[in-house]
DNA sequence: TATCAAATTTAGATTAGCCTAAAAAATATT
DNA sequence: AATATTTTTTAGGCTAATCTAAATTTGATA
């Protein structure tokens, strides 16, 4: 059984782990969960003699296969809690991080595949990221960064990079959400600034925002 | 914000100051935390520097209404969120408590209120106990004991007073459940049992039994 | 390769929440 | 009223999770 703190350090650690390969750095995860290295450093130790990371002095740690499945166990969670607030909570998704990010720790595993039943068995968040299953297996579908997206092809919005309320919002005002349909119009060459059609409006949006956002094609 | 602990601690000390009237004893909290005579003096002057208690050593304590408005918010989400278990989740009335122990300290008003609007302001939990509203009001019914309902008068069940899994399954067994009605059919001299009409089943229950449900007569 | 800067770990301390054992106060019993 | 019992508090300690400041190691740079 894990103490709240270790299931963060955890899911921290599989996130870091997504992005970039091999180990993960003490500063990274120090960053991630807003503690001093020291303290991370002591939270490796702790970890690595419960088995569920591998640690080496001045390496970094990685995640034991034990290790993957807590950490997903809990990204499962506070998936599945996101979906439940922005389906039928009326919050925005822009407000759920921070709620989900304690809801994911209530230990039930009932609640939890109740509560999937209830939604319907989601696959995915409302910031399009995959939800485990069960079996804490999650499939997502290809997609690419709309900086990558070809001029004149049609794609679809699928995801965010970036989950801050900042970006959400601006996003929102933009009328740009999941599902919304992406047409690059044009890319300036001097800025990589892009001219596109989202939805119904065309609009112009900086290269900045085009990395953060995931598109289908 | 209080921590979980404290927020556990206050609940108990308003439920203990419900049926036993005046100051509450260290003694009497430690039985319900599950914690020692010595941690709970510690507690108490921690709640009693936050001012959430009046503690006098040696005197006990009593909630002051900083206090009570804390514990009735935990109260409240604690019932809502045992609503929304049995209501939507498949739970049974004997499960959800230890759910709900947890679900009680999620810190998010908005979160506790959309709930209380997507269940439609229940009035009561699954157990027949009250829920504050938003105000932290909450009105109950008046009720009766079962061994106090007189010869032949109809009752309806509206509530437990021991929450235990033992005694909900039992009921569950006996199929008798929130707003079942009863009717005392004989009360035996010998050791106060009862012959009783619930739903259509006609049975016998013991005086403990009888001390432990709730009639709205 | 020697040196320096950055990253990481160690050492030592703090706080919350708990514990045991012993002392003190309150209450019950002769 | 004196004594015995129960309740409560104090004293001292432990663990988890954090911190700051001081080593130590790594890895980049000259
Ligand atoms: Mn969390
Ligand atoms: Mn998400
Ligand atoms: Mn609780
Ligand atoms: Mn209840």
């Amino acid at each position: 059984m894990q103490t709240l703190s270790t299931e963060d350090y955890l899911k921290a650690i599989y996130h870091a782990s997504q992005s970039a390969s091999g180990t993960v750095a003490t500063t990274s995860i120090a960053n991630k969960i807003g503690a001093k290295p020291s303290s991370v450093t002591d939270m490796f130790k702790k970890l690595s003699d419960q088995k569920l990371v591998k640690y080496e002095k001045y390496q970094g740690v990685s995640l034991t296969s034990e290790g993957v499945k807590t950490a997903l166990r809990i990204v499962r969670k506070h998936r599945l809690w996101e979906s439940f607030l922005v389906s039928h909570l009326n919050f925005n998704w822009d407000e759920v991080h921070q709620v989900a990010e304690q809801l994911e720790h209530i230990q039930s595993e009932k609640l939890t595949n109740e509560l999937e039943r209830f939604l319907d068995y989601p696959t995915h968040d409302p910031h399009g990221d995959p939800i485990p299953n069960r079996a804490l297996f999650m499939k997502s579908y290809n997609k690419i960064l709309l900086t990558e997206l070809p001029l004149n092809k049609e794609g679809v919005c699928v995801g965010v990079k970036d989950n801050s309320s900042d970006f959400l919002r601006y996003l929102d005002r933009r009328q740009i959400g999941i599902g919304t349909p992406i047409l690059v119009l044009h890319r300036e060459d001097f800025d990589q600034s892009l001219h596109i059609q989202a939805g119904n409006s065309t609009l112009m949006i900086t290269q900045k925002t085009a990395e953060n956002i995931y598109i289908k094609p």
